[in-house]
This record gives structure tokens, C-alpha cells and sequence, in this order.
DNA sequence: CGATTCCATGGAATCGATTCCACGAGTATG
DNA sequence: CATACTCGTGGAATCGATTCCATGGAATCG
């Protein structure tokens, strides 16, 4: 199957390369008659030009990676989502790249992105050092977003892991729970980290128990999840409330309740990370952190299309809000005698 | 920020661009001492090599194009994840392209992928016409996944649409149901249409009730299955038992059985499609038909890389088993007296 | 020992689109 | 009426890597 060039299409339509190249790409100085046998010609041919060459030529690809830790992960499927539209509308493609959690393939990832030249990254980090110094310092317009680093200077867009976290537990402490376990994430990512600080001072401010035992550390995973949710309800003092850093774990942990035949909401209060569809199946319905993940994709493509123009934008944060539903009702005090 | 090129290397190496090319890509025909120097010489300078320019060259581009209707539906999370990690232990990148249910965004991506010449393409296509004709008669291989088109004969993986429903029927009727709902997929998709054929075959076949009131078209997103759910439970003589055709509307569905307090595995029999990670989340566990998606997304890949290397595989199905949990207990016929 | 094969190598062509430059025709300006 | 300017156009250079082809030196064979 001959692929046709531009080559041809000037021919059948009688005129140079170099014309039908002006047509193609909108250039002004076209003739009303050139314009007409081109695009004529291109139709009737099905050109399609050949996006290496365009890019080899100039230098841009049109082209923005994305890497992200797992796309499975609700969350990151509504990034992947919503960065991807936001993108497209700026006339670019999105080159994903699944790290699946795993800062090899992310070096790999990041090695294929800079091969394709790809004119930006928006990248969730893991890890530091690796191909992502070299990202870096190639000089691409690098956007971080729900991860940073605080090694390197990139403009990001990231969750307020605080906000949201200091009023869930004043939410929990206000309705009379004193023991409220945590389930952290990996604390080789900022979001991980920050959180699992913002848990241990809204702790204190509220003079709820602060034993250790309390913390498990997961990983962002569904497995995780469910061992962290095993853990600490074995535990000789079990907590009252559970408050987990992301919706896997989430689902993980709501799973061991199930298993075990703890109520939610009656026998145990719960607060995830992220609303997302799927907490639709649980009944009642669960008390959450939320943050609006399709404006973190938005504004981060934004930053990234401000880097490319020659800009440096600001780093932003997007707010955390708890919203409450029926997984977080009233402690009763006589569970516990 | 200057990029360095194959010239740059070969003159720091004291060899030509010729040579330096042979060493880079392996090429046999080196000296010891040439590919010492290149190899010092890429290290040193951080070489990486223009992708645009090499597949402009060579007519291929390690890359093959994904098209799915939405990254977001966790059954095409799962599966994207599948393709990606397989394509990349064949050495290729995957270009995902998210139609978002859209036709024409589907068409633009078609669009896209050709321009960049991708070596080939994995589809779960809707519709038909458009620029799906082209990508097809552009001699690009193409497997379908998940969806076929009966005009077009081309390689397909696609789930066993009938004996998953078929058993969860005869499942149903032996637990004493007889009005069972059916919240189907959109007609446009082979899928959608075969499950619901599939559905009305078992009806008959097991003598359960056939009214067409007990049938919901939906589209395979959350609102519809929550739409189809409402619509269904407010017949006259609404079914004891509700079959959805996919994750995503199962989702919206038990949401609104949530809402209006009907107990899943007591009031009301579930079965879903897909054993996604989220149904978890759900306590009695959801009955489901499930499919390998893994297998799926694995055998696609295997499949375009034999049609690339000039085979043409034989479509595959994979088998859809119905796995029993708690939401479809035994019905109790008192109930409707 | 002369003829042939083999191998590493560099120069040049090549992939397909864009763009610089030069040119001629037509129009506006002094 | 001559000069300057604009405008559409085609030829040729260009982007960066790969690959064909020719060359010279070393190795092999009769």
C-alpha cells in the first residue's frame, strides 16, 4: 500500500510541492485557483501528511505526554480523562505512559517521551533522580500534577492535602470518636506524605488519641487497602473511625468490612479520598474528601500550554472539601463499655 | 536548548554519521574500537535519538494507536492497561486515542493515528463509515477488541456475549425468578446488541417473563443505568431481579436502589457485568458475569503483531463465566402475594 | 604469490513536509 | 514613466537518522 505524499498531490493538482504545501497549511499567500486544485487533489487522493516529517521539519510535535502511576487508578482515570480533553482542544495529543507504580518503567516512559520530542510533560512523579533529571534538565516544559518534588523547581497543580483532612477529623472528633485510624499512603510521594502530616496535626488539634498503631502505611493500591483495614481493626483497641488517603485503599478497606460483617456507618464511621462513580455502590453513602480532579486536569494542560508559550506560571493548589454523608454518623459512647 | 544529533556523536567519536548510526542500532559491521568511542561519546553527550526522523526513514514507528470510548469505564481501564503492558514487551508504545463515546472525536483520533503512522491499531470501534472506512482500507493493521462490525472483516477479540447471560438466567429462574429486568447497551455496538439478544434467547428458553417493558435501552454510562434502574422499579409490575449489560450502568443502578432503600440481595437480585475491583465496595457481593480482561487486552496485542508480521490471525472469544455471590439469593414468592 | 572474498568505513542519497530565496507579474507611488 | 512594493510561485535546502554503494585494507584460497 503506497502511502501518497504531498509530492503527489502537487502533481495531479499541476503545481509545486511548495504550493501545495502553502494550501495545505493555511498559509495567506495563496492563489484562489491553487487553493481549489489542492484541496481538491488532497481529497480526492486521501492525503494524510506524515506527521514525522511535519514534526521533523519545524520543531514541534503537537504532541504532550502524559505520565501517570496507574491509569486503573479511578483517579488517574479521571486526570488521564480530563487532561487528554483538555489538551485536544488545544490541538494537542496526549502520549500516555503507565508507570504502573513502578519508577523503571517511568524511566522508560520518560526515555520514549523525549525521543518523540514531545513539545510538553505533565508528569505525577515518582521517586526522584532517574531519567527525571534528564527530563528536567533537557529543558521540556514540565508540569507536575497531584505529586511534587520538593528537590526541583517545576510549576505544579496539586491537591490541598490539608484543608479536607483537618475537617474530617474535626467532623469525626465533633461526633465523638477519639481513636480514628489512617490509612497512609506511600511516603515516597508528596500527596502520601502530606497527607499523613495533615492526619498527625489535625490529631493534635483536636486532642484525639495519637498512638502510632493507629497509621498503617499502604500504597495507593486496593490490596493495601485491605491489609491496612485487617490491621488496625485486629488491633486490641481497634479504632471507632476509619480515614483512608485514596479511593483504592478505600475500596480495599470497605471490602474487609464487608467480609468481616462490619456495618459501615453503624458499627464503623468511614471517610475516603476522591468521590468517584463507583462510591455510588456503597450504602450509606460515604463521607468523602473530595477535590475536583477534572479542574486539576484543566488547569494543569493550562500551565503546561503557559511553559510552552515562553511563561512560568505560578504553582497552584485545588481546594479539598469534605463532604458528609451517612458513613460518619454519631459515635455512641456505650459501644465502648 | 540545542538537541544533540547523530553528527554531534559521531564527530566527539572521531567516526562519521554512518558509522555512529551502525553502532546505535547494532548493526554488526562495527569495529571494537568504533563502537567504544560512539557508545562513550552518546553517554557522554545524552544522545537520544529523533524518533521522528528515524521512523521517517524506516516506514516504522513502534507505535500502535488504542482506541476505546472511555478511559474512565473500568472495564477500559483495565483493558488499556492489558494492551499497554503488552505492547511494551514487544518493544512498542501505545498511542491511546479516548473517543469519549463520540463518533466524531473517534474520527478525529482515526485522523491522528494515520497522520502519525502508527503500525497498527487496536479498536473497540462505534459506529461504522466515517474514517473508520479509511483507516481500514489504508492497509494498516487492525484487530478489533470488544466490539466488532459485521460489515468489516477484520481480526476480532470479543467477549462470549451469550453464555454468561444465558447462565445467569437459568440462574435467576431456578431461584425462583420470573421477572427479570434487563438495563441493556447501546444497539449500536455489537455488544450491546448481542447481550441482548442473548437475553431474550434465555428468557424464552427458561420461560421467564418476555414483556418489553422489563427491557431498558441504555447506553453503557453511569446516568443510564441509575435512569434504567428507576424506570424498571416504577413498573406496575416491576422485576424481582435486574440484569445490566456492563460496570458502569450497574454502578448507576444499585446507586439508585441505594437511594430508594431497596436491599440488594434481599428486596432485589443483581447481576452485573465485569468483575471490576470496585464491586467490592458492595455488601451483599455482586453477582457478575465476567470476562478475562487481561486475556483480552493480551491476546489483541499478540493477535496485531502477527497481522503486522503479515499473518491473519482467526478471530478469538473470550469466555464470560457467571461467578455467584450474595446479590442473588433465592426468591422469596410470597413476596408478591 | 596473485586473485577473490570479507569487512569496516565514509560519502551521498533518501524518507516527506516545510521554508528560505529568487523571480516575474501586477499594482501603487512619486 | 520609472521605481518600489506586494503577491503567488517553484526550485532547492533543510530537519536527523538510516542505508545504499564504493573503497581500501586485511584475510583466505587455489
Amino acid at each position: 500500500m503506497k502511502q501518497i505524499t504531498i509530492k503527489d498531490v502537487a502533481e495531479a493538482a499541476g503545481v509545486s510541492k511548495a504550493t501545495a504545501s502553502r494550501v495545505l497549511s493555511g498559509h495567506p499567500a495563496t492563489s484562489q485557483e491553487a487553493r481549489k486544485a489542492v484541496e481538491a487533489a488532497a481529497g480526492r487522493l486521501g492525503f494524510r501528511p506524515n506527521a514525522q516529517a511535519r514534526s521533523l521539519r519545524k520543531t514541534r510535535t503537537q504532541t504532550i505526554g502524559l505520565l501517570l502511576p496507574d491509569v486503573r487508578n479511578p483517579f488517574f482515570g479521571d486526570l488521564a480523562h480530563a487532561v487528554e480533553q483538555r489538551a485536544r482542544s488545544f490541538g494537542y495529543m496526549t502520549l500516555f505512559g503507565n508507570a504502573n507504580e513502578n519508577v523503571e518503567q517511568q524511566d522508560e516512559y520518560i526515555d520514549v517521551m523525549l525521543s518523540q520530542r514531545v513539545d510538553g510533560v505533565i508528569a505525577a512523579p515518582q521517586g526522584d533522580g532517574g531519567n527525571l533529571d534528564q527530563l528536567l534538565r533537557s529543558g521540556v516544559p514540565v508540569v507536575f500534577v497531584d505529586r511534587v518534588l520538593d528537590t526541583m523547581e517545576v510549576p505544579s497543580v496539586s491537591p490541598d492535602n490539608s484543608t479536607g483532612i483537618h475537617d474530617a477529623v474535626k467532623h469525626l472528633t465533633a461526633r465523638g470518636h477519639r481513636r480514628i485510624g489512617y490509612i497512609a499512603g506511600p511516603q515516597s510521594t508528596s500527596t502520601g506524605r502530606e497527607r499523613l502530616r495533615s492526619y498527625k496535626e489535625a490529631l493534635a488539634a483536636t486532642g484525639a488519641d495519637t498512638d502510632a498503631e493507629l497509621i498503617f502505611l499502604g500504597d495507593f493500591q486496593a490490596a493495601s487497602g485491605a491489609e491496612g483495614a485487617r490491621t488496625l481493626l485486629d488491633l486490641p483497641n481497634p479504632p471507632t473511625a476509619l480515614l483512608a488517603a485514596d479511593s483504592l485503599m478505600s475500596i480495599g478497606a470497605v471490602g474487609v468490612c464487608n467480609e468481616r460483617g462490619i456495618a459501615i456507618g453503624a458499627d464503623l464511621a468511614f471517610v475516603a479520598h476522591d468521590d468517584i462513580d463507583a462510591f455510588n455502590l456503597i450504602n450509606p453513602p460515604l463521607t468523602v474528601i473530595a477535590h475536583d480532579i477534572d479542574a486539576m486536569g484543566r488547569l494543569a494542560v493550562d500551565m503546561l500550554m503557559s511553559v510552552i508559550g515562553g511563561g512560568s506560571p505560578a504553582s497552584n493548589t485545588i481546594a479539598g472539601r469534605l463532604i458528609v454523608r451517612g458513613s460518619t454518623p454519631e459515635f455512641e459512647k456505650e459501644r465502648q463499655s
